[in-house]
DNA sequence: TCTGGGGTCCTAGGACCC
DNA sequence: TCTGGGGTCCTAGGACCC
């Protein structure tokens, strides 16, 4: 894969850029006296109410809170915190002068993963000098710290960024890999989490030695013909190399609602279900593609999740969509008390959308 | 008084068809 | 009386990511 430019060799190199404890640091720019203090922003920024973290500053880190923790747990854990609410608006409009900048950086393809992170594919033969300017640029035009990853595959530069925080630069290659990440349990890897790492563990795989050295066959009984011999490869840091701005396509819209207190009565159900229809509908009508299945996901009291899926015809309206979802909420068990209600709409896809088929689960 | 909201993709099993 | 084999579609649920 050299090339030569002008008599330099310029070589492929992934980057994966992620701002550091990026929603928390917007914060801090608006309110500057912030800084230093251990920030949480979380649902409405009340912690009395059902809402999870969304970022701790690293200063509310040190007290063992982390995203996704109830935000209530995150307030007894650290008394002085300051508590507030997500701003969506403000992160995406970081977001998005982070990511402009990225995109002028020099011979740079930009794939984004989400509001702060994203690949960066270059040609060049130092990627941590590149990486360093990267890092100023974004400082200089966002006033926000990145850490970047150097890969020569996805996965490695993505595992590697973790390496090189806060606002640091690290490199992973097939060279360096087992050395660095060889001992280290499975649930480290992007895309492994607590479920499959068990699963692994009960074949005898605890490291990411043990899973690189696995025949992938040997993993097809387990997780299927697809899974297990992916398992097999994020193990050895292996796969995708090639960095890929194809514009995204939305599968589908969802919208949830998590209620304050639980619904017990079908008139709630039912008033809940209309209004979050009107919602998902806006957002597909937007998109100007047909709905072809809906997805009703309920979550019962205490904690037990339960989805009704239908396929409907493309040729549905509003009213018929509408009348759909309420038919299936009337398959929800009368009695139970419901804490959650979501539903998703599934959308034809364009003719030329379909990506290959690689396992992504969310990511690329 | 534990548990967000937005996504993506995979798998198993039954129904159905030829 | 016994009960193919291959394929596709649909539903339900699981797992993971940011």
């Amino acid at each position: 894969m050299l090339r030569q430019t002008g008599g330099v060799s310029r070589i492929p190199w992934v980057l994966h850029v992620d701002l550091d404890q990026f929603i928390a640091a917007v914060e801090v720019l608006r309110r500057p006296e912030l800084a230093g203090k251990p920030i949480i922003v979380g649902g409405r920024g009340d912690p009395t109410e059902r809402a999870v973290v969304s970022t701790a500053s690293y200063e509310a880190r040190a007290f063992g809170v982390g995203s996704g923790m109830p935000l209530r747990i995150a307030a007894r854990k650290v008394p002085d915190a300051v508590i507030l609410p997500v701003d969506h608006e403000a992160y995406f409009a970081a977001s998005e002068g982070v990511m402009a900048t990225l995109r002028e950086q020099p011979g740079a393809t930009v794939q984004v993963l989400g509001w702060d992170e994203a690949f960066v594919g270059i040609e060049t033969q130092d990627p941590e000098a590149y990486a360093r300017q990267l890092q100023a640029s974004v400082l200089e035009r966002t006033l926000l710290h990145c850490s970047v990853g150097i890969g020569d595959t996805l996965v490695r530069a993505k595992v590697a960024t973790g390496f090189g925080k806060p606002a640091g630069i690290f490199r992973l290659t097939a060279g360096n890999w087992l050395d660095v990440m060889g001992g280290r349990p499975t649930k480290e890897l992007w895309g492994v989490g607590a479920k499959v790492s068990a699963r692994l563990a009960k074949l005898g795989i605890n490291t990411v030695a043990e899973l690189a050295a696995s025949d992938p066959q040997d993993l097809i009984p387990e997780f299927g013909p697809r899974m297990g011999p992916w398992y097999a490869e994020l193990g050895r840091g292996d796969g995708a190399s090639v960095v890929d701005d194809t514009p995204w396509v939305a599968r589908g819209h969802s919208r949830e609602t998590t209620f304050q207190r639980d619904l017990t009565e079908p008139a709630q159900v039912d008033d809940a279900l209309r209004e979050l229809t009107a919602r998902v509908l806006d957002d597909v009508v937007a998109e100007g593609r047909p709905v072809i299945g809906l997805t009703l996901k309920v979550r019962y009291a205490p904690f037990f999740t339960k989805t009704h899926a239908r396929k409907i015809p493309e040729t549905f309206d509003r009213n018929e969509i509408l009348a759909r979802a309420l038919d299936l909420a009337a398959s929800i068990e009368a009695g139970r008390p419901i804490r959650l209600l979501g539903l998703r709409a599934e959308m034809a896809m364009p003719d030329d959308a379909r990506k290959g088929h690689t396992p992504t689960r969310g990511g690329w």
